[in-house]
DNA sequence: CGGTATCCGCGGGGATACTG
DNA sequence: CAGTATCCCCGCGGATACCG
């Protein structure tokens, strides 16, 4: 690795924090983790997420390949979220998170 | 648990969230947690972060209690940054992350 | 050397209304 | 139901100058 790069904003760190810095990213992901969820339900259970922010956040994971999006041409429509293999991989680190949250903070 | 509060703005992703979710955050805790690190050196490995950026995250991340601040009251002055025992604790955390982030991207 | 003090731009995120 | 489309605010983070 060049060394002068070891913390510079291509490290691996920096890019997991563009990842999933979103405000409601992490979150998201540990709901999703669960099993696949409908938009609305994601929805019902955020309230605190405008919608258009909910939207947003999703297609980015989306996009960063942690999330796979699935739409069914029904009426009314479904769209459905779930995790990618590579948003599984991320689910330990999120576990850990999560219990390192929930364990130490007042 | 709170079952409504579950995923809420309290939940213990959330508190990871605002507690490392600074731009630069991870990275200064993944080269501090290294050895004692003096804030010249900070400065000089993290020349992208503007030294009053730098100041405020570290103090961020002191008053969340992740990181020590010792003040050695010498001329010239200096002042190291450690990690905290719960720093520690958030250390295999932020190994898991920067291998996921060399790992799987690009 | 290791900071404050100011000022400021940008974009993350929210509110509201409309749509296929 | 699951979105766009707009508009807008605030605060993160940067730039620059000064200080004990």
């Amino acid at each position: 690795m060049n060394h002068s790069k070891k913390y510079s904003s291509d490290c691996g760190l920096n890019k997991v924090q563009k990842m999933v810095g979103g405000k409601w990213k992490l979150s998201l992901l540990w709901y999703i983790s669960e099993e696949t969820r409908r938009f609305g339900e994601i929805k019902r259970v955020f309230p605190d997420i405008t919608q258009s922010m909910l939207t947003k956040q999703l297609r980015e994971l989306e996009s960063d390949g942690l999330l796979h999006r699935e739409i069914y041409k029904e009426v009314p429509p479904r769209v459905e979220y779930s995790l990618t293999n590579l948003g599984q991989q991320f689910l330990p680190i999120l576990r850990s998170m999560s219990e390192w949250g929930e364990c130490n903070l007042e």
